[in-house]
DNA sequence: TGGGCAATTTGCACGATCTGCAAAGTTGCA
DNA sequence: TGCAACTTTGCAGATCGTGCAAATTGCCCA
């Protein structure tokens, strides 16, 4: 249950930075410590998509899944918690960018929803681990039960984060309850995603997070 | 995994109803069989959210659950499908109730968020499994991450029917996209069980959900 | 009331998941 | 090169969850 640490550690930008960074770091190049670091975690997330897309979630082991990417069991499980999450390769998906904080400033339109808008466009044009296998582990996702499930316990860890942005935004006298913005921000996110991954990941965020919003105005207050 | 098992099960309403009820059960009593399961049921249920409460989840084996219960592990898991379960009480809740045909028929008000409203209120209203019982559950869940997972799992196998639900009410020209429409009724459903439990698990289920729905309502529009 | 029938419980064996620990192997850097 | 820090790996072990068959228990009818 390494959950809460990882929330922890978003705090640092980058988890590779060290306190003290190398030259290799500095110079832009990551050290082959770091590269090989990446390139196995890639490889794990690439062999189990492989596998179960192939043989579904339940048929495919931790050990087989080992086999095919070169490394033990052990190593494994130094990388991820569990087998669901290294289909998902849930990674902490920094909420510190200058989107957010332009959020939280009040901008860039002023206008709560529109900026929402921009936010939610914004992450989810920011993917942690590259739309390739993102859209994979989407599609994997919405097939098995379980996976979805993880998928939307990991974006309520975020909520945290989310609330604190939204509270920011709307100091002292929100007009609106934080967390039902905030709960409304990742419904948001969640219902694009999927209207995203049901395009065959076609088009881009903004243009789908804009239907759901004007699905949804118009549900509303039709 | 028996979860669409279950969903198969939902067509009938009450799944202690055999073919040929016994003259117990049509005298209204349930047979000793019957009651020694139900209660055999919320006793590994109460057990369980007893330890977890003291000792958290992780710490809490079935074994000791079972001691506690007095049955054989063995036995255990022919009511649950896992620890998380137990927590849970998750039983089908039944989507077929008057409340929702009467939705799928266009009422009670022809307008149909106020009609979700109402449909979401009702299903509130009408937990499969003891307010009691609820409330414990969700309060352990938003606690524990893994638990709020299985609780997300749970709700998302009810989208089908609700799906399908929304389909029988749009008919064939849907003026929305009935996946949104589901999707915001599970949204709403999940937004009223927080605040519910947020509250304490007091006031009434059909004031938490217009409280939301007025929330969202003014976010959208404003 | 007793016995057949069906449902339920239980013990047991087994495969899979996941963790802690310490040894062995790599990388970084002076 | 050589030390320090990091990473991988094997191994033992706890726990979870399932299939199977025997024992137990409730149900119903003669």
């Amino acid at each position: 249950m390494l959950h809460l640490v990882q929330q922890a550690d978003v705090s640092v930008d980058a988890p590779e930075q060290d306190e003290r960074p190398t030259l290799a770091e500095l110079a832009g190049a990551l050290g082959l410590r770091e590269r090989k670091k990446r390139a196995r975690r890639e490889a794990l997330i690439e062999a189990t998509h492989r596998l179960v897309e192939r043989d579904g979630l339940d048929a495919v082991t931790v050990e087989a899944i080992c086999e095919a990417a070169g490394v033990s069991v052990r190593t494994f499980f130094n990388y991820f918690d569990s087998k669901d999450d290294a289909v998902l390769g849930h990674t902490p998906w920094p909420l510190r960018t200058e989107a957010a904080d332009e959020f939280a400033a009040g901008g860039p339109t002023g206008h709560l929803l529109a900026d929402l808008e921009h936010l939610v466009a914004a992450v989810l044009d920011d993917p942690p681990m590259g739309r390739q296998s993102l859209a994979r582990a989407l599609e994997l996702a919405s097939r098995e039960p379980r996976l979805l499930a993880k998928h939307l316990a990991w974006m309520e860890q975020h909520k945290g984060q989310l609330v604190e942005l939204v509270e920011r935004r709307l100091g002292d006298e929100p007009g609106h309850p934080p967390d039902v913005v905030a709960a409304f921000a990742m419904f948001l996110t969640h219902a694009t995603f999927m209207r995203w991954d049901a395009a065959g990941g076609q088009g881009r965020a903004p243009d789908h997070v804009a239907s759901v919003v004007r699905e949804l105005r118009s549900l509303l207050t039709d």
